[in-house]
Formats: structure tokens, C-alpha cells, sequence
DNA sequence: GTGACACGCAACCGATGGTTGCAGGAGGGT
DNA sequence: ACCCTCCTGCAACCATCGGTTGCGTGTCAC
């Protein structure tokens, strides 16, 4: 049997957090924000917002260069196609788990039924 | 724009520990199971295999029925459904972002060529 | 009845998501 | 040049959570 999918915990845990896949939400939309722009879209303070990015960071799901006196974050697109995938891949194992129960439940019951 | 794909956030969390997800692939291979038995297949304690199991509980991924000494746990299928097609919507909303921007991207090319 | 096993509860510890507070650097107006 | 504003980074602090150990209790088997 196939090993459940190889996963990277770093990235799954990094998109783990709903304030984060917030921010790469609002990230995608406007392309591009500071610590300070994302913090006035959400119901944190501006340093949660900070270590958050700083989580994105060093899980490559985002880059951040300074300019001037603030610096802008953009989505490395990337890796968060990586991470897109490992959602899917996640997913479609136990979808293939769950099917294989409903047909081996569906046997038995037939088996019953002789 | 379609607002983000609406989450339950207490189902995500609930997936988004690897120990949990480790336990649901267990018991989808196993097909029931009990903290014990979880634990002796994990590199954590039965008790925290036990609290894990409450969160899963209580999250509805989950379903725990007492049986003499001991509590068996089987996963709904119902609920992980629903869990793996979130998955899916999350990764599909991002997806559809990362094509879009693109195709932004693209858009603005060709305008700086003319 | 006694021993073995599975459970639940409680206390404790480290990491993490969140806050407030403060010092410092880059820009803009006068 | 100077000051004011604004964004940043660092530090201290708190609550929650994943994990552990320890202990008391209940159920099965002999």
C-alpha cells in the first residue's frame, strides 16, 4: 500500500493557520502589501501580522523585499502551487480511502444478503 | 468577486495537526480503533492520543463509543467528506488566483508593448 | 478476589499566536 | 536643517495547545 502522500509539515502547518491563508488570501487579491496594509484588513495587530510573515517567509510561501521604509511581501507563486497541491494530494487519499471502505462495505452487505 | 471559499475553521484546525491527520489515516486503514491501540502505532503517549481524539470528537470527524473497558473510535465519513471537499475549495480558490493574476500579468505585457 | 489492562483527570512544560510598549530609520513639509 | 509622521523591528508578557508524567478508577479474565 502506498504510503499516506508525502507531506511537508512545514508548508501544511504554515497554511495550517487560518490568519495566514487570510493573508495569502488578501496577498493573491491585492498583489502585494506590508506588515501594516494586511493588519488594517484584519481584526490583528500589525505585529501578528509581522511573525505571521515571517512564518510565510521561511516557508517560501512568500517573499519579502524592502523599499525604502517599508517593505512589501509578494506570493511566490511557486510554492504556493506546491502547497495547492499537497492540499490536493491530502485530500484525494482519503477520498480514495473512503471509497475503498463504501465498496468493501457494499460487499459485505451484498455478502449478508446470500 | 466570490467571497474566500467559506470554512470551517474548526474543521481545519482539527485537520490541520499532523498527529490528527496521522490518526485519521489510521483508523480509514484500520477502521476502528482506540487511543491505545492509536498510540501504539504513534510516536506520542495514549493520552495524547486521547486528547486528539476529543478534538476529532468534537469536530464531528470522529465518532467514539464506549465497548466494555474500552472506547472505540471510527471516523464519519460523512464529516471527513465534507473535511476533504474544503480542502478541495481552499485549493481551488487559490488556484483560480494564481490563474487570474496571471493572466493580469499577461495583460499588462502586452499593454507596456504596444 | 486479584492482577492486568484501558480509561479519565490533573499537573506540568515548551512552543506558538496574540497583545502592548518602545526605540529607531526613512520621507515629506516648513 | 528640523520636526513630524509613519512604518519597521525588538522585547516582554499572556493564553492556548500539543505533549509529557503520575495517579485513581473501572472492567475483564483467571
Amino acid at each position: 500500500m502506498t504510503a499516506v502522500a508525502e507531506v511537508d509539515d512545514d508548508l501544511w502547518s504554515a497554511i495550517g493557520d487560518p490568519t495566514r491563508r487570510r493573508m495569502l488570501d488578501l496577498l493573491l487579491v491585492d498583489g502585494v502589501g506590508t506588515a501594516t496594509s494586511l493588519s488594517r484588513q484584519m481584526p490583528v495587530t500589525r505585529q501578528a501580522v509581522a511573525k505571521h510573515l515571517g512564518v510565510l517567509d521561511r516557508a517560501g510561501l512568500v517573499r519579502g523585499t524592502p523599499d525604502g521604509r517599508e517593505r512589501r511581501y509578494r506570493v511566490d507563486d511557486v510554492q504556493l502551487a506546491r502547497a495547492v497541491a499537497q492540499l490536493a494530494s491530502v485530500g484525494s487519499a482519503w477520498d480514495a480511502r473512503l471509497q475503498r471502505i463504501k465498496r468493501i462495505a457494499e460487499a459485505i452487505q451484498r455478502q449478508q444478503q446470500d
